[in-house]
DNA sequence: CATGAATGAGTGTTCATTCAT
DNA sequence: GATGAATGAACACTCATTCAT
């Protein structure tokens, strides 16, 4: 009987976590109401507060397996025996850009951080960590394809590196296309710019070295 | 006699700006309300309809000015005869980032698409407008650094490019260190960062010709 | 168990359609607030959009039983086979004011044009719609009285009977004595105000006939 | 010089007026706003109060004039030798509907005379008057077309008139169609529904003492 | 005499959230 | 475990009115 219950307890929650999931990602959080979430969810509105104890809690504890799950495939994609570096960092570019984009609302949680009320700061941290472990992947990677240690040079770099990635979320994250059709058009300009970059660091090295 | 009205008028709109340009670049235009503007405007909130329209033309009074002394800051260093193309790019990148991060972060409002509905009326355009001339001086002086003509591949390059500015923007607009220490600071990653991507572009360009 | 909870819901909504009612009647549509509505009915503003979805719905939810109810009544009117024309006229106008005062004062709903804005959609047409058949089956009475065709001298003179249904309206309406007695005391004079009418259309006819 | 400054602000206040009454006339006094009408009479919003305690008390200093000039124009029409009493209040009801309709904003005050503040009912007090000395002189004017006394039959029989003053007013005081537009469509009609009440008083006297 | 600056109360509407069941 | 009913706070925006000049 027990079980029943909890059953269906346990589907109605992953119900609203998809869901919400699917309208955050689509709409943007604001965008997107308890009631809205509620309805696609087969559930009622007040049945959200159930399992989670706002709509930004809803938010937080939707991030949390998707930043994972994205620290996961690039941890896969560091191991992948297969790819050249220079190939694992495009694809890293790729899931990062793609994760972001697929997740709009996700920038409400990295860039509003600081609005975190003290009493709940742990899973801000537990975010943040995640972030930091992502881009320390990443700089290691970039590392490999530049054969270069982990020094202030790579540290550099991949700031550089960076700054294009999040360039190129900060112009179409708020675009109202639909975010795969977007995607679509716009991957091969995102993977010349991961290309041009490496061929650029790795002139700007040389150049370095011959002066050094 | 009319100079203490006018006065006070003056300031009570320029502080209605003031508020308003932070609130909007450190919340979003969307999740910033008139009521919260004029309560740190120390104004009531209807005042502000005494000197702007609208939320809106709010917004578009407010990145209007900054829009067009940046172009035409532009313009001054693309008629400048002693300065190499690639100087000049990089002046303007710098001039970029420069007027973004000091304009207390319009940029989001620049950069961001949200407020630039298609079917609008003219406010929009404008704005729209100066940033596609800005666009297109800057990409006119790259394809001067590459020795490139005005097509696709040009725009495919400076698309790049500005993925890299945006990015830089996007990553310092919300640090609370004051802005010209953070210039000082970062100002030689950003020339780097210009530097390496000429560096990629030239490179790339080789690879693209070799092909052809 | 449920039936507490819809029993309250009921009676919510019909406190909001009866306040709405009285208010509208009493201060005109646009005069009146949601929040004054609220404030009435003892529910807050935001209740009424529970069961309504606008201000505009809920003055058609408002008006439409009503009217249609008086549609039946006509209806049966007309079918009865025992009445006389002028009879049946009679007692069309009775119910008409009867019902209209009763219905405390929807008659400016009805007969104001305002709420009908031609480029609107649905809800109003079938209001429209049910005032017409209404306006309809009493001219086609009129016509059984006069032996007329339904003509525009029909038209004519049914304009004229319904200037005197509305006059009737509009200075009783507003009026604080309790509608029956009101009604007692003045049906009389509306009986003679449609004999009078019927006699002058008749003699109204000899004269155009005898110039004809 | 007083006599300079008093003249220019007798027309001051007598601009506010004209512009006032053009305005409440044409667009209804709700849809009317005082900075509307202090731009169209050429100053400043604030200089309103200075000649006008509120909006509500400029309608009313507007409306006495109007209803005054309406009673004299009755007072003329009675006075008149050459026309025939039928004719007489034809002309006056003529005069009666085009004055309404082109003082829609009269209606507020004719109808929500209950709600005016109880320290200035003085004003409601001579509008009230004056609808009674209006209503009396047509009343008048009918017994002479009836040939009747001032009993209780010309009262009935002039109640009933005025039902169908009042009806044509509420049927066509909301319409958003200009006054002078529709009363020239309509006043054949007005015209009409005159006389064919007059032939049904007639024919009803003839009835009432056959009958006595 | 006249005005520009400023405001509080109000409009319809939406939303996340709570409470009783 | 789940829900319908209900609410207060907020949104952009308008208005009649007041105050200092």
């Amino acid at each position: 009987m027990d079980s029943k219950h909890s059953h269906r307890s346990e589907e109605t929650k992953k119900a609203i976590l998809t869901t919400a999931g699917k309208l955050f990602a689509n709409k943007g959080y604001d965008a997107v109401s308890m009631r809205e979430i509620a309805k696609q969810a087969k559930c009622s509105h007040t049945t959200i507060y159930l399992y989670f104890k706002s709509k930004e809690s809803l938010l937080h504890q939707l991030s949390m397996p998707s930043l994972t799950q994205l620290k996961l495939k690039m941890q896969e994609i560091v191991q992948s025996n297969t790819l050249p570096p220079e190939k694992k960092l495009k694809e890293m570019s790729n899931q990062f850009i793609h994760f972001c984009l697929n997740n709009k609302n996700l920038h409400t949680i990295f860039i509003n951080a600081k609005s975190t009320r003290v009493d709940e700061q742990k899973p801000e941290l537990e975010i943040n960590q995640i972030r930091l472990e992502i881009f320390s992947i990443m700089k290691n990677t970039l590392g490999e394809c530049l054969s270069l240690p982990n020094d202030d040079q790579l540290l550099a770099y991949s700031r550089i590196f960076f700054y294009n990635l999040y360039g190129i979320l900060s112009t179409y994250s708020y675009q109202h296309e639909p975010t795969e059709v977007l995607l679509e058009r716009l991957i091969p300009t995102f993977g010349l710019s991961v290309e041009i970059l490496i061929l650029g660091f790795k002139a700007n090295l040389k150049l370095v070295e011959g002066e050094g």
